[in-house]
DNA sequence: TTAAATAATGTAATCGATTACAAATATATT
DNA sequence: AATATATTTGTAATCGATTACATTATTTAA
């Protein structure tokens, strides 16, 4: 029940003003070199500790960010998560992690929670969601919160956005399974709403435009990346008259789904069906069968947007100008795609 | 650059007190029904919304909870997280996640940062030091902030922990091994000083001893719970005079890096050796040769831990009573283990 | 020695919300 | 109508740190 020492206490002690406490320990250079030692004695001998609290209160900055993602049990996102942090420690930031389980309900209320909070900016992933709320977000510019999109981002004005290159990405998955010699190729999608499912989407139909092989609609099914509907969604291909030989998956769960469902059907992979995932998830290559990704360098996409919420805090008072980072994704060939 | 509206905005356009306008937006009895109304209506109307810090500085409650783990990017850790979450979230409390890559220097700094941003306790798995440093933890203790340890404990008087029967894990993992007929069980442990991985081995040892297997030193070595740790002390196993015919690894990383050397050395899994891992990773079963491990039900782990938080910080006012809950562990078990 | 310049500290308001206590208003009682 | 009681609102202090402005102490210049 030992109450916290306040600044009052040490003022108290040494017989001097809190306003001289507080100008010693914040290294003020009016305050003469030996008030600053022995207020700092003292304050250390009485366990001062400074009340954030009230430092956020007086000075409007918690050195809260907020950082929103659907979950936090995938690596990609808990690496970009690393990525921040790694970068924000250092600044004096602390990172409040909320999770939205790609529910817009809860993105909403973890946006407002957030700010109610306090917090200095917000990081997010947008939620999967099917409809288009953008109150929440052009609230948050109105109110002048700092926001950043990493990975699955919104068309907002004047907010940054750093993401990966998903149509090159698609495009480069599609391209190697082509390479190897497929001919026809699903494609496990996902909510294309979403750019980064759209974009994949689309860089899979260029690359078989590309290389002159016709578009089938009938072979592009929706997921929610996730292993049961991986292979709920495999079966159902298996099942037509003309199979696939190749799936591009958008999610490394949905990969593994499809694998597990061709595996089951007799099969061969790579030999009769390939498989391509996407975000280079960790399990991708400990599978004895490991499963060609696209790695998305979540780390670096983590420091990145870091980067750039300190860049508009420090550069409050000028315009603010939207950026566009977009990272490029790289092809991991694994055993589920190589038939060589 | 719109500023935020405050209490006191409300009360002057209402010409009434900012103590009228809070005891209205509380729902205090004491004013009238039309007056609430009023600034109900004239709140909303001007986007009004409560500040938290200064709520939490009058009150000394930040509604803000600190989880430390030793990572983010396991499993376990993030159910655990996700546990902790789902209670907490609908008591209005906020989680703030702290990782500290098991580095004892880490924890202490995000302990007195969590401190300083005035959280109203903290949650948390020590992190695999060596050394023995309470002080941090006494400070706590002495400044009267919730503490409570989850899976990875340090025994603190009045700190309450929730863990699981680690014995009871390592006991029932070699058990199973020998009932599969295994007769030169290895051990893949960890630093000891953490009671997680000496219980392991103590479960270990015991299993031995009961079935009358004696024990041999050579066969346990120490990993840090990493794929690369895992397959290189296997190697080393195998090189023996006497090789092991199962392995317990105290971790599903390190088993997994055995898995791939044992395939390398050209030994049959499970025929020749078998493998038993522990945490019950999600990729342990998603593998070809799937892996035995041992499940920790971590969101029940982590819906305990939110819940003894919730109840010490309500019984505030009485003697604090050490409690100490133990779930029992499942051992899971799969291809790499089982013979028939 | 005294005025001017500089350095060091103090005073009091501020951030936004809460709340014990005081005061004012409305209603009930005789 | 006058007093008692209940209801509603206002006043001002508080949480802990910061800071513009005022004041005092010290040093330097003349």
């Amino acid at each position: 029940m030992t109450k916290k020492t306040t600044i009052y206490d040490i003022a108290k002690k040494l017989n001097i003003t809190a306003a001289t406490v507080s100008r010693a320990l914040n290294n003020n250079p009016k305050i003469s070199e030996k008030t600053k030692e022995l207020v700092f004695k003292t304050a250390s001998g009485m366990n001062y500790e400074q009340n954030k609290l009230a430092q956020a209160l007086k000075s409007g900055k918690s050195f809260n960010v907020g950082v929103i993602v659907p979950r936090i049990d995938s690596n990609f996102f808990s690496s970009v998560i690393r990525g921040i942090e790694e970068e924000l420690y250092p600044e004096g930031y602390h990172v409040i992690i909320c999770q939205t389980h790609d529910q817009q309900e809860l993105e909403i209320k973890n946006i407002n929670s957030l700010l109610n909070a306090q917090v200095d900016g917000i990081l997010m992933s947008i939620s999967n969601a099917k409809l288009e709320k953008n109150a929440v977000f052009n609230n948050l510019v109105k109110k002048n919160v700092p926001l950043i999109f990493f990975d699955r981002k919104k068309d907002i004005k004047n907010v940054s956005s750093i993401t990966i290159d998903d149509f090159k990405g698609g495009y480069e998955a599609t391209s190697h399974l082509i390479q190897q010699g497929c001919k026809r190729i699903a494609h496990l999608s996902n909510n294309r709403n979403l750019e980064i499912f759209k974009n994949r989407y689309l860089g899979y139909k260029q690359a078989l435009l590309d290389n002159n092989i016709p578009f089938d609609e009938s072979l592009v099914v929706e997921t929610f990346s996730k292993v049961i509907e991986g292979r709920e969604k495999t079966r159902l291909l298996l099942q037509m008259d003309n199979p696939p030989d190749a799936i591009f998956s958008s999610s490394d769960f949905s990969a593994l789904g499809a694998i597990e469902e061709i595996k089951e059907s007799g099969l061969r992979i790579p030999e009769d069906i390939c498989v391509v995932g996407f975000s280079n998830e960790p399990f991708t290559k400990f599978m004895e069968l490991s499963i060609s990704s696209i790695d998305q360098s979540p780390m670096e996409m983590g420091k990145i947007t870091a980067r750039m919420f300190l860049d508009e805090v420090a550069s409050e008072v000028k315009v603010k100008l939207e950026k566009h980072v977009v990272l490029t994704p790289t092809l991991i060939a694994r055993k589920s795609s190589l038939k060589i």
